[in-house]
DNA sequence: TATTTTTGTGTAGTCAACTACATAAAATAA
DNA sequence: TTATTTTATGTAGTTGACTACACAAAAATA
């Protein structure tokens, strides 16, 4: 790779830099893959597929604690899947503010044939990482990041500074 | 931090979306940060600012290629720094395509004092990541990757087995 | 020299995440 | 029971990255 990368001189500094440019670089490479393969589904999409799979159905805001994003990225992730009937949707019966969720005829019929393109995906980022216990390591960044994130500590330590 | 997190449950599937979730909460942090320390500079920005206090004058495509971001994007950076008078720009005088951008006397003037964010922000991380060879990591895995993707092997893989 | 290709920059439009706000329904408190 | 607070969802607007395209200038080629 290049090895006039600036951001390798920033130390820990450009971390956070080089983290963003190599997820967005992995989505982007991502979302070619699955117009190359010419299937009908967008990256991410497996997150929804496997967890209404193994949970059943479920409500917005329950799918969005459980994979800890917003609810509005869960309600757009979630239009776009029905829209292509993967998804449906419809009002609970004892409460009439939440919307369920749940795979339709047609996702569980595609369930085996994408299952296969994400195997092939988790095996080939299981032999890039391997022996790298990457997944330790996000695992406790997340744990450091998600209590009390870096910027927190930093104006804290700022602050303490000035004064 | 939460152990009902589904991404966790799929593995290096998971992965990537992990790495996106932490990088993406990781810059609205930072964003947070300096809006609370009340400075007039955006995450991000520092990259720059070190390019050009450690090179001197650049181009747009120079800077593009320092740090591998698109030029659209520092396009786009700069001209906010501009627009903050942080950056001088002019055309090249031997090369009427180019432009080429310098930090601007009240950029040097505010060096110092940003400098001490930065180290603070520095000194976060590496506290955060301290033992855990995460810079070592992200090398290995920026060389795997920006090589050829994963998504590169794994259409690949996908299209022997068919035929 | 004239034509073609490459290079440098700029603009437009897309994408997926976010926060902030709006609204309706349910749950709680007065 | 009525009023207030909380919860669930939805919408609007922001962000920062990207690709694709446009165009002018320089470089290379015929």
């Amino acid at each position: 790779m290049d090895n006039n990368d600036f951001l390798k001189e920033l130390g820990y500094l450009g971390f956070t830099v080089r983290l963003k440019r190599l997820s967005d670089a992995m989505m982007h490479e991502g979302r070619r893959m699955y117009s190359e393969l010419d299937v009908d589904i967008e990256p991410n999409w497996f997150v929804i597929f496997k967890l209404l799979n193994s949970r059943g159905q479920m409500t917005v805001m329950e799918i969005s604690e459980s994979i800890m994003m917003s609810h509005p990225s869960v309600i757009s992730i979630t239009n776009k899947m029905m829209d292509k009937d993967y998804l449906i949707s419809e009002k609970d019966k004892t409460d009439s503010r939440k919307r369920v969720l749940e795979l339709s005829a047609r996702a569980i019929k595609m369930f085996p044939e994408y299952e296969k393109i994400w195997q092939a995906g988790e095996y080939g980022i299981e032999k890039a990482l391997f022996g790298l216990e990457a997944l330790d390591l996000i695992t406790t960044l997340e744990n450091k990041y998600f209590n009390k994130g870096f910027a927190e500590r930093t104006i804290k330590q700022l602050k303490t500074k000035k004064s």
